[in-house]
Order: structure tokens, then sequence, then C-alpha cells
DNA sequence: ACTTAATCGAGACGGTACGTCACGTCTTTGC
DNA sequence: GCAAAGACGTGACGTACCGTCTCGATTAAGT
């Protein structure tokens, strides 16, 4: 028999209702995704998923966030900072091609505008990857490479939010020509503080 | 009398639906647009709708269509760089939160991705104001205060792109304050080619 | 409160759409019953209709068996065949006037035709009353007034299926003149192998 | 081009309309006649099937009517009663299988009851077959065969009737041995003034 | 022959019911 | 005493046909 020994609960039932939450998002996407199909893909009632979760948006949130703690980065990084950002970048770029990315497609639609209060954002950048970002930035400008000016979050953002720009309007990850001209054209002028001439795609800079 | 002396067809009624649909998108949102709806509100079949779209998305990327088309900008302009920048993106951010705004959060979630051949963006800057963007930076570099290498469409897009993610991660338009730092912190540092810290409005390049 | 304490199923649920049906045929006739009307009649969504009954046809089928078997007829019979005769057709042709007849009328233009396997009659005699002259034309044996062979089933139906066939053709029940003339002209003739003309009620046979 | 050279109005384009709505009653039946199909067929315009009759009902009336016109019935007769009626009625009973039996079918369901002053029959029997049958009970009479007395016009359509109330309560037409059961225990009995049991199907008089 | 008005075909239109589907709630049954 | 299973009331979906209307083309009748 394929049903468990003994009926799941809490916990149990949790982390399975999110499994298949996260299958169904990759797929048939956040638009096509239906509560009867994850309950029946959890084998779990319809009323353990609505006893949790008031709606489809609070539960998909609910797995993103769930996603994000299981989640190891594990990028090797080589400490050449335009070369890591690339590396970096890439990796967020493939991480929206699954489940999360659908999760945020959702979420910016869907998502409850204005409850007073509830200052998250749809949008949430994935917490692990933009760490890596800032461990980057901070290692650049220990090794006097990057202006300490601009290790500000708006900037440390910058490159995932471009990146996941491109997805949303896309609706596939930036390729890695889009990410190593967004690195080169745009955040390394801002970092460095150079102009953007100096360097352009693919050339080392001058000596 | 209301209803129409004569029965409208073709453009007329196609005006008709893409008030309608509007006027839905800045009352219930996207997610809560119901086509049925929509021809209620235009005195319309549903079937009048569903000849001409095959589907809520459809009808929604139509109107946004429709409406780029019939919207006159007119921003005032004074020729400085940074603080025109700062009004035009004030403008954008300002349209966002109207339906045009609705129609871009819902096309990211339901829009049908990678239909092959329709390399369309699902979350398209709108055109007339971006295309102001880009006539104050040539107005910048015309007056040398500006890099000529900065005239990307990637570095003219940037800032109506970062004011529309801040739409769509928060759900509401970017407050000023957002929009000085956006343009004092990213924009200005790369089109100017300096640092961020040493720059102010109005001030000149050192040599 | 109108709402029941409990919500509905099975057997209730049935009985609640069953009575609804009834009132929508007195009501609006078979040609304009809907059933949107008849859920909202019974408080009940469309699809616990569909999940019983495929179509329309198929529910008020459903509904006339359901009403046979909640039908007494309680006929007061005298013993004399003639008068008892004519008394149980005016029941049938009454009969006819409320919904039962309006669900013959609409099976018969609308019950899918040729079902193989399925050797059901559309316009169905009501059984219970036709057992009723079963039970005239028997006693009226047992006294020696009607000649024994002429128990078949086909002689049994046939003043029902007179007194239906007017309702059919004239939409409205058979008057007693009518009635009476089938009786003393057709049926009583063929029952007591007499001429008409000759035959009145309470007249011995001539030797 | 396939469209006719001249475009027909008046009568010719009344007499495309009935054989359509006749081809469309034979081959989907009443139930599925829509008028947008017969209209196709016709090569018209719905207004104009609109303009001559207000309803799909009143289209098959006239519908029928012009059929019975046009309808030759050239039975060939004995002289015989009792095999010319068998005849006579397997005609009738064939009939009912193509066009004329839907229009009859569709007719009592759907045909607006009670118009004050609109006295016709709904179940209209083919007249021209009819009086075939009246015939055939006046060469009886004149033969000294039959009872002067069973020419009632109720008599006269008895045997038509539960041809066609076996056809409405069947949806086929009655099979040759039903008819001989009808003719030799209901219609014959009546008509001669003997007992049924003198006669039995297939059984010859006993001298 | 040349208008002139009627009539036609074609089909778009505003409506409405269809039968389906998923929602979120509620009841039952089994563990 | 909670979980699974799923029946239920609700309501939008997208489809199909209704009966009305508009349009331009065709045609018979009147000049």
């Amino acid at each position: 028999m394929t049903q468990p020994a003994h009926r799941r609960r809490g916990e149990d039932l949790e982390q399975a209702i999110f499994q298949a939450t996260l299958d169904e998002l990759a797929e048939v996407g956040y638009a096509n995704l239906q509560m009867e199909r994850v309950a029946a893909r959890a084998k779990a009632g319809k009323a353990s998923l609505y006893k949790r979760w008031p709606s489809r948006a609070h539960l998909v949130r609910a797995t993103t966030r769930h996603l994000a703690t299981t989640l190891a980065p594990d990028i090797p990084l080589t400490g050449e900072t335009r070369d890591d950002l690339v590396t970096v970048l890439k990796r967020i770029a493939d991480h929206l091609a699954g489940p999360y990315g659908e999760a945020v497609r959702g979420l910016i639609a869907e998502w409850p505008t204005r409850v007073p209060g509830d200052e998250t954002e749809q949008a949430r950048l994935p917490a692990a990857q933009v760490r890596v970002v800032a461990e980057i930035l901070e290692t650049g400008v220990e090794r006097g490479r990057l202006r300490p000016q601009a290790l500000t979050p708006r900037i440390v953002n910058l490159g995932p939010m471009l990146v996941t720009y491109h997805y949303l309007s896309h609706g596939e990850p930036a390729p890695i020509e889009v990410i190593e001209e967004i690195v080169d054209t745009i955040l390394m002028p801002i970092l460095a503080g150079r102009p953007a001439a100096e360097q352009g795609p693919h050339t080392p800079p001058t000596p």
C-alpha cells in the first residue's frame, strides 16, 4: 500500500503539503495551481490545507519561506568581484526557473495589497543568495577594489533585482550574456566608481 | 435613453470594452477582474469579448496597448538631468498606481509563458514615458554632462525598471524619497561616470 | 431560520430536488423548465443535479417515477363497470393537467430515442391508475358482465391511452363528455361484445 | 460561385426553407432543430425565417402543413376491410418514422397551449391518410360487413391514433404484429359488432 | 432603361442558459 | 479527537443559440 502506515500529523503533514505545492508550482505554475490538486498530491484533505492557510496565496508564501530555509546556496567564489557577481547572479536567475520563480510571479499578482502593517515584499529576493552578493562586495571593499560607500542595501540588491525583473518580464531566466552586461555596464561602474567606458563585456581592464 | 441609438459595432464597441476593462482594473484589480463584469459594464455580451480576445490575459494586454496609444505624457522638463529624471520617474511610479499597474501585475502571473516567437515582454514598460527618459539623457549628453556611452537601452530602461519593480514588490508606487535615492546613488553615477558620494545636483564633473 | 440546521445530503436532497422539479413543471411547463431554476428552487447547486442526472430529461423522468411511488389513487368504485371506468378515466385525465402531464409532454419530444436495451416508454401511463382499470375489468369478468378474453394488456391500456392522447393533442384534459363517449362507444362494446348502438349503461345483453 | 444566380424571394424562398426544415427534422430531430441551421441549410438569413414565423414551433407547424399538401398517399386497397386497415395503418406508422413524426413529437411538447380560440390539435393526424381509413370503412358499410353506426369520427380516428400513440411512446413505428393486433382485437370487434373471441390474429373466421 | 423601395444573405450584436469546474465549507467515516 | 475523503452551495467560466439589428447587394416595380 502506498498510504502511510501511521497518519501524518503536524509537522510531517506540513512538510508533505509543502512538497506537493512545490511540485505543482513546477509542473503547472502558479496560475494553474489548485488547492484540490495540492491536497490530492499530498494525500491530504482540503480541510487540512485551509486549517493552516486561508488562501492559495498564503500557502504559496509559506511554501517559499519553507523553501528558503532548506536551501543551501554553496556557490564557489574566486575572490574576483566581477566574476563572482556573474556566478551568483546566474545562480539566482536559474533558481527563478523553478517553483520559486512561479511563486514570485503569482504572489505579485495575487497577494492582497496594502494590508496595514504587512510590510513584506511580494517579490522578496532570495535572502540566502542576496547574502552571498553582500559577501562578494564586502570582500571587494576589504581588498580596496570597491568604494565602501556603495555597500548600501539598495545597491547590494540591484543585481538580484535586475535578474529577477528579467525573469518576470520575459518568463525565463536571464541568459549569461545579459547577466554579464548587467555586471559590466551597471554594477561594476557603480561599485568601482569608474566609467563604464573603461570596461566592456569580456574585456579585461586596461592595465 | 441610455442605450445608443444604433447598436455599437466594430470600433465603437471595442472602445467601450476597453473603458470597462480599465474601470474594472482600477476598482477590483486584475485578480478579481471577471469577464462577466467587464461585459456587463460595457453593456456587451460575453461572446463579443471572446470573439476578439481568447482569454482575460489577452483582453488586458490589448487594453494596456490601447491605453498606451491614448496617453499623452506631457511632462514639464527643465533641462536639468537629475531633476528631470526624478520628475519622470515619479510620473511613471504614479502611473502604476492605476489600471496600468494592475494590468502589469496580472500579466506577469498569467501571461502564457514561452509562446515560441512571442518575444513580447509581460512587464512592458510604458513606452511613451520611457521615451521621455531617453530624451532627458540625450539632452544631458548634448550638453556634455553625461557620458555618451551610457545611452544604451539597458541603462535608459534602468530607472523605469527600478520604479516598476518597487511597485511590483511593495504594491504601491515608489515614494519620492526612494526615487531620489535611485537617481542619486544609481542612475547619476552610471550616467555621469562619477562616484555617487562625490556628486550632487548641478555639480560640474571634476577634471 | 429557513436554512436547514444540517446540510441536506443524499436522500433528503433528492426529495427537495424532486419537489422543486414538480413545482417548476406545474408553473412553467417542461419546455421552459431550466436546471438553474430547479437548483435555485431546491436551494441546491447545479452540480448536485448533474451529479445525479445527466440531463433535464433524465431528471424529469426520475421525478415522474418518484411521483408514481408517492401517489395514492384512492378512487371510490361502485362495482358498475361503465361508471367506474368513467370515474377512473376522468381521474387520469385530470392527473395529466398537473406536473405529470407536462413531464409526459416533454419526455415525448426530448427523450433520447432508441437507446439499445432501453425499452421504457416515454409516455408511460400512470401505473397505479391503470391498475385500477384492470381491477374494474376483473370485477366485471367475475360478475359475468364482461368477456374474459378482453382482459389483454392492450385493451386494459386502451382507455388510459385514449385519455392521454386527448391531453397530448389538445393540451388539456379530456372533458367528461369525451370520456363517456370513449367508454360507451369504444370500451364497452369491446369488453361486453355488443354493438355500440344497442348498448347503454346497465342494460342486459339481448338474447 | 455557389450562390444562386438569382436571389430567391417569396414562394421560392419559402419552399427552400420548408425543405431545409424537413431535412433537419429527419437528421437531428425536433429537439435539436436550430433556426440557425435551418437558415444556413436553406442558404437564407435568419431574418427571413423570423419574418414569416415567430418561433420554431410555428415554422415546424407550417412545414408539416406544407408536407400534408404535397403528399400523395396512393395506397393499394383490396376491398377486404381487415387487410386494408392493416395496410393503411402500417403506412401511417412508417410515415411517422420520418420528419412528420419528429414534428408531431416536438409540437406536442412545445406548442403554446391554451391559446384562446386556437382549437387546433398539436398531434394532428395525417389528414390524407385518415381519409383513406374513412373510405375503407365506408366501403365495408356499403358491402354490409360493418355496422353503419360505427362510422363516427372518433372510431375512424381510433386506428391512426393508436398507431401514433405507439410511435410517441416507443420512439419508433409500430411493427406489423402490433398493427394486426390492434385491428383484430380492437377495431374489427367495434366495427363488425362481433365479439373479439370469434376472431384472433391470423385466424380466418369460422364458417 | 433608370430609379426606388423592398427584400434578401450574411452575420455581428445583447442576452441567457447551458454544463463544467474549482472554490471554501461542512459532514461522515476510519484510524 | 483529528485526518482523509468527498458531498455540498456557490458562482464564474467559455460555449452555443436565441431573436434583433445593421449592412450592402440584389431585384422587381414604377417611372
